[in-house]
DNA sequence: TTGACACTTAGCTAATTAACTAAATATAAA
DNA sequence: TTTATATTTAGTTAATTAGCTAAGTGTCAA
């Protein structure tokens, strides 16, 4: 059984609702590159993709320096919940804008993006 | 448009969780058989009540002295999230015990309620 | 081995909020 | 009209939490 309370609060975040979006429209992302985009310290991000993997809204694999995310698959209602916030997601066109801003994050792996950043080359 | 994430946070609380399982069970509750039930005060219960009303997650209608709340019928988005919990609610033993003790309070209209408690009749 | 990097954890602060009491408003019963 | 009842609003308090910085852990590159 899924502990529906948790899992909304763990929904009625702004950031949290980006990360997930940033997830539903990207398949797999860094915390890196998470928080990269989102503004926020690396500690306030990881702290939000801990809160979304502790609810089972989404999953993480370690890969050597990085954790890679990705939107949860393993249990039915939370992905029927899922799906019903994507098509919330798609209507929210402050989010879509706000999505844009992720592409020259993504469009590199996250050893180029820290190379870009050291190197002052613009990528975001 | 909804406001996503104003939703889940109207969702990621106890007691707002516990009047919309009543409701869900119940077709139309008053304020005040909604105020016995989840066991805090009056102006409490109506907070919460307002909120999930701003979130379009209940209607109200006020008929004299009762203000009457029922599952919102008028977003078909919200509707569809809330057969998910209505789902989940099924699922939750705690909260089907929790209901049971709903039934005494709604076997007699609030009018009645309120007369039983005069005369210290056993009713809720 | 040393240093840089990618996180995570701990501890602090400011903002939010769920609860309460008291007071206000509105309606109906006596 | 007076009183009681149902609900809402205002104001207070305690608990929660989103953000930060600083410090810790683990991995990889030089």
């Amino acid at each position: 059984m899924i502990a529906t309370e948790n899992v909304f609060k763990a929904l009625g975040d702004r950031n949290r609702l980006r990360i997930l979006a940033a997830l539903l429209s990207h398949k797999e992302l860094c915390a890196c590159q998470i928080h990269e985009w989102l503004g926020v310290t690396g500690a306030t991000a990881s702290k939000h993709l801990s809160l979304l993997v502790d609810n089972d809204l989404i999953e993480s694999r370690k890969e050597g320096r990085w954790v890679h995310y990705r939107a949860s698959r393993n249990s039915p209602a939370i992905r029927s919940l899922i799906n019903w916030i994507k098509k919330q997601i798609e209507l929210d066109d402050a989010l879509q804008r706000d999505l844009k801003k992720l592409e020259p994050v993504t469009s590199c792996t996250p050893l180029e993006l820290r190379k870009k950043q050291r190197d002052r080359v613009a990528c975001c």
